[in-house]
This record gives structure tokens, sequence and C-alpha cells, in this order.
RNA sequence: GGAAGCGUGGCAGAGCGGCCGAAUGCAUCCGCCUUGAAAGCGGACGUACCGAAAGGUACCGGGGGUUCAAAUCCCUCCGCUUCCGCCA
């Protein structure tokens, strides 16, 4: 949710954000009169509240045909705050409904448009030479028995496979390397629970425009999660957290869960896109002036892992009309696939700025000991699509495929993968 | 799954339906004392909204109800603990 201080003193900033992103600014409009409506029922109640507590005082003390005079009025009084109440906590509501239609405001700098509008910050290393025509991951994998779709299809569906044999110790190689990196950087790992309650859900901004994507248990009114941004942004929900000593960073491990709804067709072949994958996720609490700062940071911790793996990319600012609802902006780091001629996202960090952390109540202690909500920022670290960039750009004539020098010592010491006869 | 109990401020822990936003202790902060420290003494010490301020209102796990009035009574949900049963 976006501040609404910002809004009342800015409405103009807050409706420009919304035509960035291509959404209606006239919900700008309803918010700050649902606002309006909101703190004049409040003050109708509050002052009615205080009479009402001022004459049940009377009624305690009196005696005898007073206190039954007073008791009459009380009753009445009841029956008006009791009106006003309703009026309060209906304007409440409304005030939410509004104040969730409007997306975090995005950050100065960011390229205006829709998905292919986004603006390439850099490209490091060179698409490699093919001297043989590429084969693509499914092909490698398969041919390195490392990934069995058919029977993934068979037991769970489409767009399910099982990693097997060093396809599965490649993705737990990559998952420890960036846990090693991220605890060298000072995150404290983490392990999180894969379902979450509505609450931490909805907190996140996941059950907006997104809610097609979620996979929900209905029996037990649970989520399973997308990615562990959700548990670890929901971990510090309702607490007032110390950040005197810096930004609070977390790394999560856990198993992804996507629907993929409205994806028919796209990315059908391989391990590009699928309902479950495992993902090594940054998570920070962070000072909201620091946020533009950490955004950096965590954009340059991606970067140190995709050199790790060795493979070419570029980093692309993600326009405005792309951005997810909490994200104020968002930086993907692509790698280039060669069996498909393009670069395609390994890694994604965004600035969420408050706009989460406001949903989940989570605050801190700013100088003057007063709190104030705190920014929260996410970036990845490493999923089970790196595969894909690692298998196709390193691979051989031969289809074996070379282990990044950096990932060795994670498949004890492997330096080549080769097929199975 | 069955039974019982519990859920109060950073922590611990009181709280007769009105005088309770809430005793007390610990922790924390500020003074005094001291060469310095400890102890001792005095004071401050939750969050949000409204207000220039004085002050007002709300919050005692969440939601609902009874009542003129609810931390206190009732219902319900959530969480925790213990016991029994079942099972990775």
């Amino acid at each position: 949710m976006i501040d609404l201080r910002t809004l009342r003193e800015n409405p103009d900033v807050v409706r420009a954000s919304q035509r960035a992103r291509g959404e209606d600014p006239s919900l700008v409009d309803s918010l700050l009169s649902a606002d309006e409506s909101r703190r004049s029922a409040v003050s109708r109640a509050d002052s009615l509240r205080a009479e009402q507590k001022q004459l049940g005082k009377l009624v305690g003390r009196a005696q005898g045909e007073e206190r039954t005079a007073l008791l009459a009025k009380a009753k009445e009084l009841a029956a008006e705050v009791k009106a006003a109440e309703a009026e309060q906590s209906a304007a409440d509501q409304a005030l939410t409904e509004a104040h969730k239609r409007i997306a975090n405001l995005v950050e100065d700098g960011v390229p205006h448009g829709g998905e292919d509008d986004y603006t390439v910050l850099k490209t490091v290393g060179q698409p490699r030479e093919f001297e043989f025509t590429p084969r693509d991951h499914l092909e490698l994998m398969e041919g390195l028995r490392a990934v069995d779709m058919e029977r993934g299809a068979k037991v769970s569906g489409s767009r399910f496979y099982f990693l097997t044999g060093i396809g599965a110790q490649l993705q737990l190689a990559l998952m420890n390397m960036a846990m090693q990196q991220a605890v060298a950087a000072g995150f404290t790992m983490m392990i999180t629970p894969s379902l979450v309650r509505p609450e931490i859900m909805e907190g996140t901004g996941f059950l907006g425009a997104h809610a097609t994507e979620v996979y929900r248990l209905r029996e037990d009114d649970l989520f399973l999660v997308g990615t562990s941004e959700v548990p670890l942004a929901g971990y510090h929900a309702d607490e007032i957290i110390d950040l005197s000593g810096g930004p609070r960073r977390y790394a999560g491990w856990s198993s992804c869960y996507r629907r993929e709804a409205g994806s028919y067709g796209k990315d059908t072949r391989g391990i590009i896109r699928v309902h479950q994958f495992d993902k090594i996720e940054m998570f920070s609490f962070c000072a909201p002036e620091q946020a533009r700062e950490e955004h950096q940071r965590l954009l340059a911790w991606e970067e140190e892992m995709l050199a790790k793996v060795e493979v070419p990319y570029r980093v692309i600012d993600t326009a405005s009309g792309d951005l997810g609802a909490s994200a104020a902006r968002k930086f993907d780091c692509e790698a280039w696939v060669p069996s498909q001629s393009a670069y395609r996202e390994l890694t994604s960090t965004s600035n969420c700025t408050t706009f989460q952390a406001r949903r989940l109540n989570i605050r801190s202690r700013d100088a003057d000991g007063k709190p104030q909500t705190v920014a929260t920022l996410n970036g990845t670290l490493a999923t089970t699509r790196w595969i894909v960039a690692i298998m196709e750009n390193h691979q051989q004539p031969d289809g074996s495929v070379v282990v990044p020098r950096a990932l060795r010592p994670y498949l004890g010491g492997q330096d080549v993968l080769t097929p199975v006869k």
C-alpha cells in the first residue's frame, strides 16, 4: 500500500505513477475521497464515544431516580454510537479497498512503456560462436540423463519434471554455491515454509493482478508460495525491527510453485517454464532512504553469481508498465540462451520501497526513535532455470557440458559432464 | 482426531463488569550521588489516528455478541502448552 500522506500532499505524483503503469489515474481520486470520508467518520465516532464514556461514568455513580433517567439517556447514546461505529467500519473497509487498488509509486528514472520498452543497462560477455549446431538444454540434459520430463508429466502433469542423477546434483551445487556466496556477504540463511496464510500472501501483493498464478489449498486456507520472498517478507510482519546496524538480509531457499495460467504454449520445452522449481532468494529489510543503494547491491550480488557460471548476460531496467504491483523498480539479468538466440531472465531484483512493509506492518526506529515503515527488496541468486543457461552455453559438439570453474567444488571437482551411452 | 489449560506492554507477571491503557518486578533511558563504576535515590519509559496544543479516541491473540459500560461475561476463529490416540 502506498503512503497516504504522500497521497494527500502530492496526489499528482501518484496519478503520474498510475499513468506510467498504464493504470487508471482516477483511482487516486477515489482513494482521496475514501480517505476523506473515513477521517470524518472516525472523528464523529470518536466524539460520540467520548460522550458515552463520560455518561457511563455518571451512571455508575448515580442512585435511584437519577440513575434511571441517566440510563435512558445512555441507552439512546449507545444506539448512536453503534450507528457511528458501523459507519466508521464501512468507511474503513472502503478505504482499504481503494488503497489496495493502487500499485506502488514508480521510482524516478524507470523507462516508460510496456514489456518491450525496457532499457538495456549493460551487456556482459559475448554470445559464443558455435562451430556446430548447438543443442537445446533439454536435448543436452536428456543426453546426460539429468532430467526426466515424460515421467514428470506421468506423475504430476505437464510442466513437471524429475531432476535425475547429475541434474539433481547440479541443482544442489548451484543452490549451495549461491548460499555460500550469500552467507559470505552477511546474509542469514533461511529454509522457509512453502505454505503461507492468506494475510501473508496478501501482504506481499501477490493476490492482486497475479492471483491466478498462485496455488491455493482451499481446504486449509493456505497458499503455496511462488518464491521465498513471501515467507521472508512475512517473517517480520507486525514487528518493529532493529535496523541500527544496517539492512537485515536473508537468503531463502525454497521450492517455488506457479500455476503458469495463461502461458499455454509458451516455453513448453524443457525446464524454462515449470510449475515447480527451486530458488535462492535474497531478501532485505532496510531503512527507506537506503533502499535505492540496497537495490544496487542486490543487483551486484546477482551479477557476481552470474559471473561464476560464466554465461553472457545483459541487465535490463524493466519498464513501468511491466512492474509488479509492489515494485517501484525492477532490474532483470537475462542470460543468453543459444538455442533461442535470445536473452532469458535468470534473476530479478525489485525495490518494493515501503509498499509491502506497510501492508505487513513492518517498522523500525528512525534516528529519533520514532517508528517508521521499512523498505523491502528482493533479488534472485539462483534458480532451476539457471541450469538451462549453463547447459547451453557450455556445451561441446559431443553433447558434453563443461562445468564452470566456480561450480566444480560443489560437484566433487567434476569439470565435464558427459552423456550417458 | 479426542480431552484439558492458556494467550495482558521489550520480558516476567497482577488484574472485583464501571475509579484500567492497565499494579508490580526486570530490562532500557535521563538525572542525583561517586575520582570512576556498582549499589542507592528521583524521574521517564507501548502503538495508531485526530488536534497547533491541552487533550480526545482505539488497541489486553483475531472477529462477533451481551451490557448504559467489557482486559474482565458469552460465541467463534487462530496460536501455544499438556495428556491420549494415530501416523510419516
